[in-house]
DNA sequence: GTCTATAACTCGATAGAC
DNA sequence: GTCTATCGAGTTATAGAC
C-alpha cells in the first residue's frame, strides 16, 4: 500500500477543513485552526487548495449534500404513505446523529453567504418533492388522512426531526444534560415521533 | 424635549448593532458596518461600548431573551392545555415574524461562542417548564390525551414554531418564494399547526 | 462628545530555501 | 512537497485635536 488514504495529506486537509468549518462557520473559522487540526503547515493548505474559500466551497457543497433528505429512495418506494413517514423519520435522524454540527451549519451558512453563492452550491440538490406531495393527495382523496396542505406537513416532518439538533448545544446547556442523555433522548424520539405525526394527520 | 430617544447616540448605535450582528453573527460583523449603519463614526461606538466584545454581548444578552419562549405567561392560566397550544403557537409565530433572523442568530452564537459565555449570558433564562409538564402529566390522567413524553411535546412544539423560521433563507431560495408568499404561508401555518399538534396527543 | 488619523494586531496569502 | 519567514490587506482600538 503505497498511498493509504489517512496519510494523504489531501484528505487530511480536507477532514480537517470540515471539523473546523462545521464548528465555526466560514467567517469564525482560521486557516491556522485548520492546519493545526491536520497536523500541518498554513502554507500547506495554499498548496493544495489556492484559498480558504475554494477550501470552503469544497467542504460546503460536499456537506450540503448530506443536509438535503433522500426523500427520493425513500419516497419512490410502493409502502404506504405512514410508512414512508416512519422510515424518513428513522434515516433523517439516524443521519443527523452522524453529523450534529450539520444542521446549524447549513442553516447559518445559507443565511449569511450571498445568495448567488448558494444557488451555485445547492442549486440542483432540490430534493424532488412533487412525488411526495402526490402521495399526500392521494391518501386525502382515499379518505385515510384529513386534507391537510401537502407543503406545511412536509415542513412538519422536517423540522421536528431537524431542529433538535439545530437546538441541541443550547438544549444541552439549558438542561444541563450531557452527550450521552440527549442521544437517549434521540432514540426515544424515533420511537415517539412517528406516532406523533401519523395520529396528527390521520382520520 | 430635551433628549429624545430617537437622537440619542447610544440608542442609535444598539439599533444599528442588532440589525448588523443579527444579519452576520458576531465573527462576521464588522464595526464599520455598524457605525456606517448608525450614521456615525467608527470612534464612537469605542466610546460608547469600549469593544466589540461588550457591545455585542449587550446585544446578545438582550435579543435571547426574546427567543425563548414567554411560556410562563401562557402556561400560568387556567385555560385547558389545548387553549394553552393554541395560543401559544399563534404568540410565537408571531413573536418570531417579527424578528425573524433572531432564531438562526441565537441557534448559531449558543454553537459557537464558547460554553462559559452561553452560560453567563443566558444562565437563568430557561423557561420555568414545570408548569406545562404538570399540565401534561394532569391530561394524561384524565384520559384526554395519550401518554405522550411531555419533554417530547415540548420540543414538537418549539420544533414545529421555530425551525420555519430557522430555515427560511434556504426555503425561500430552494422554494424560489418571495417575502410575501413566505408570510402567507405563516399565515396559513398559525392556523393549520394547533390542529396537527392536538391531534397528534389526543385519544 | 465627536471627529480624523493612525497605531496595533490578526489573518490570508506568497516568496523562497530546502 | 514541505517548511520558515514575511508581506499586505483589513479590522479593532486608541491618541489627540477640536
Amino acid at each position: 500500500m503505497v498511498n493509504s488514504k489517512k496519510d494523504d495529506p489531501e484528505e487530511r486537509i480536507l477532514e480537517a477543513a470540515r471539523k473546523v468549518f462545521l464548528k465555526k462557520g466560514m467567517a469564525g473559522a482560521r486557516m491556522q485552526d485548520i492546519a493545526d487540526e491536520a497536523g500541518i503547515n498554513k502554507a500547506m493548505l495554499h498548496y493544495y487548495f489556492r484559498s480558504k474559500e475554494k477550501l470552503f466551497e469544497k467542504i460546503f457543497s460536499e456537506l450540503s449534500q448530506y443536509f438535503f433528505p433522500k426523500l427520493v429512495k425513500i419516497f419512490e418506494s410502493d409502502e404506504s404513505l405512514f410508512r414512508k413517514i416512519e422510515r424518513f423519520v428513522d434515516e433523517y435522524i439516524d443521519q443527523m446523529s452522524r453529523t450534529p454540527y450539520l444542521p446549524i451549519f447549513v442553516l447559518n451558512e445559507v443565511n449569511r453567504q450571498p445568495e448567488p453563492f448558494i444557488r451555485k452550491m445547492i442549486g440542483n440538490r432540490r430534493p424532488p418533492v412533487k412525488k411526495f406531495f402526490d402521495s399526500v393527495e392521494k391518501e386525502i382523496k382515499k379518505g385515510i388522512i384529513k386534507p391537510v396542505s401537502p407543503a406545511q406537513l412536509l415542513l412538519n416532518i422536517i423540522s421536528l426531526c431537524v431542529f433538535p439538533f439545530a437546538a441541541r448545544p443550547m438544549f444541552q446547556i439549558m438542561a444541563n444534560v450531557d452527550k450521552v442523555t440527549f442521544d437517549a433522548l434521540l432514540q426515544q424520539r424515533k420511537r415517539e415521533l412517528p406516532k406523533f405525526i401519523i395520529d396528527g394527520i390521520k382520520k
